[in-house]
DNA sequence: GGAGCGATGTCATTCGCTGACATCACCGTA
DNA sequence: TACGGTGATGTCAGCGAATGACATCGCTCC
């Protein structure tokens, strides 16, 4: 299916520039191709004209060069919680902070449902990305924390936040009619509101 | 820290009874005593009487022998969700199913605790309980569909579920105070309620 | 034109995990 | 009682992820 054009594949060694970003193309198109597991790290090394060696390098292990964008996700969502006016509800702020992400996601759909195609399919990959969701969520909380919000209604705004965030994102990955991403995470943080109303 | 007295290291061979049991217990008492990473397969097969290769017959990885309850878990957490009342709000539920779990893990409270300490000290293993939960979450989602409670409510409600779940545990694992695990449940859930209701 | 330096390569090793096949203890049955 | 089947375990060989130690490369600055 190689959707991906990859142009460095050969001729390309030490001292090209960006090995980083050469290594991150490599594995994403592999793991399209062949699937996670059936890839192994010397080939995507030696797609990128680098060595095994040089990929652990840049990435602690084999699962991480797909996540390597989470940290800046990361600092989008603190941002955004911790300039919510401080009028607003906690879940006010986290809610504008998913929305934020989702914004982002919908930007760059098509490389989004790459990415989340490959993690689908491999058991592996959801454990890193679902450390990788509980990170956000503690991140997000320690900002509550920050604005003042007491335990343990920082914690349970920002989990529920992620919980919105997995549902939204994997309902508008599977419609094809594609609605607008933060408008249906905001619907769902209003129907949360009415399904814990109880 | 050898918490744990292992009785049945020597002379104990093939053909022995309950080769999982050995199995299970001798990597647990390792975990705690040099920690996960620094444990090898071939050191719990060898303190429990068996080999590497018996080891992998009985769980599919290192880190599955630390999970191999969540099956029960489950059942337990389905069959709760799915007995109550259909009178009942969906959360409700949910809420009951949760505490039944805060009640089991209440009477296990010391291996409870060694267990997750030596989850927490380890990545790989935080991980894998993660991926757990999540799928503990559309087991209960799954039951609640099939109680006829539409999406997205049954996973909104469903994952809320296990990040109260999540909070409480945390907490009742650090407060030395030892509050009553299924009361905390309950009270995290009235907390969500407000801090949802924005 | 070397000295220093960061990026990369090479080599060796450990360990998780798997497949293929042999072997063992036990159980039923002829 | 001997025999054959069966399931659990052992043995062996091998792949691939990951890491440490050390060498080498290309660049930059004196």
């Amino acid at each position: 299916m190689s959707l991906t054009v990859i142009k460095y594949d050969r001729g390309m060694g030490r001292w090209e520039p960006d090995a980083r970003g050469r290594l991150e193309r490599a594995a994403l198109e592999l793991y399209i191709e062949r699937g996670f597991e059936q890839t192994t790290v010397d080939e995507i090394a030696k797609l990128a004209g680098l060595t095994e060696r040089t990929f652990f390098r840049y990435f602690a292990d084999k699962r991480e060069v797909l996540f390597w964008g989470a940290g800046a996700l990361q600092e989008l969502l603190v941002t955004t919680v911790t300039d919510a006016a401080d009028a607003d509800a906690p879940i006010t702020a986290i809610s504008a902070a998913i929305q934020t992400a989702g914004a982002l996601f919908q930007e760059r759909r098509e490389s989004a449902l790459l990415r989340q195609t490959v993690i689908t399919a491999n058991p592996e990959l959801q454990e890193r990305e679902l450390i990788k969701l509980a990170s956000l969520a503690s991140a997000m909380a320690r900002a509550l924390r920050q604005r003042g919000v007491e335990e343990p209604g920082a914690s349970l705004s920002a989990e529920a936040g992620i919980a919105v965030l997995k549902i939204a994102f994997e309902r508008w990955i599977n419609e094809n009619g594609r609605p607008d991403l933060p408008q249906l995470i905001r619907e769902l943080f209003d129907q949360l509101k009415t399904a814990t109303a109880g």
